[in-house]
DNA sequence: GTCTATAGATCGATAGAC
DNA sequence: GTCTATCGATCTATAGAC
């Protein structure tokens, strides 16, 4: 009871919050344990690896509450215009209205994609081909889901670019209502 | 005749490619002196204020481009369709079908965006101006217009993210397709 | 203008006391 | 487990010779 930190995942929601804010070049160690009140002895403790393994661990843990909230939700719907509303809901909350960068998208665009390539690559390749399966489960042919999850995935990520760039919440909360809009089944 | 460098000018390409590649924290001066052929002190002969000048320069630069080949192209449209095509092959050449990353957006998901708010900002806010200005010349409402170009600009920066995620440029290019056949008019 | 040398700070990572 | 002290490398930036 008297533990304060004692497991790794006790400090990835802190950790993921500075990779999020600062990148993964921009974060230093320093950083990370002045957020989460341990010195580098603990960090090195729980992460052996180091930084790169802070890193990993948090795209670990993105990739699970996806694969939970998100993924697999959308692979076992029976009705999927449900299970859409229901992925829109989760990605609104998650990115916190647009005040919150994906993680994932940030390493894409920079070189971290090549040290982290297969978590990268997982996670959007997933997440069109568990939507994808969801549409095509709602009636549309294969070709047309894929093309529309691709469409709706890419329109996230730059959903998340623009109101980043404008400061403005309310541009990623009109892209996903237009995003949302195209992709019910009438 | 004999000039290699003589300009600022002259070094900014491969400024901006190092930036593009490395991010702002990932980019050292090391790489920059490597990349351009420079020693540090001909760097700060150029650019004073270190490297924050330098990537201040790559954005004026970036932004000096696309006002000339982008946004004043769309302004003066008299045949929206047409200009709307040219942008799209604007995009597509100067993003190399997806292989080129896009700074300023790069730059917007990052702490980077403080640093340079002014410059993230207007890049995108006068892309949506521009591209909504050539959509109501060509006959849309004021409302349907800017709608439209923000999806547009936002999914032009969604699919960058995706296709350098999944290594597969041809998914930039099916993103291109996708957006371009919906702004066309009928 | 361009270079080398180097300052001074900070980086990631390690060692060892407790 | 957590800390402090510290390593060597690397960072941005500057100084000064040429």
């Amino acid at each position: 009871m008297a533990r304060i930190i004692n497991e790794r995942a006790d400090v990835l929601p802190r950790l993921a919050e500075v990779f999020r804010s600062h990148g993964y070049e921009g974060t230093s160690l320093a950083l990370i344990s002045e957020a989460t009140g341990l010195g580098k002895g603990s960090l090195y403790h729980f992460f052996p690896g180091g930084k790169e393994e802070m890193a990993a661990a948090v795209l670990a843990e993105i990739d699970a509450w996806f694969r939970e909230n998100v993924f697999a939700p959308l692979r076992v719907a029976s009705e999927p215009n449900q299970a859409v509303d229901a992925m829109f809901d989760a990605v609104e909350r998650y990115f916190e209205k647009g005040g919150r960068v994906c993680l994932v998208g940030l390493f894409a665009l920079g070189d971290e994609r090549d040290r982290f390539s297969q978590a990268v690559s997982a996670y959007f390749s997933e997440w069109i081909a568990s939507l994808a399966q969801a549409l095509e489960t709602g009636g549309r042919d294969r070709i047309a889901a894929r093309d529309l999850a691709e469409e709706t995935v890419a329109g996230l990520q730059g959903a998340l670019v623009l109101a980043r760039s404008l400061r403005e919440q309310a541009a990623f909360l009109r892209c996903l209502q237009r995003l949302k809009a195209r992709i019910t089944m009438p």
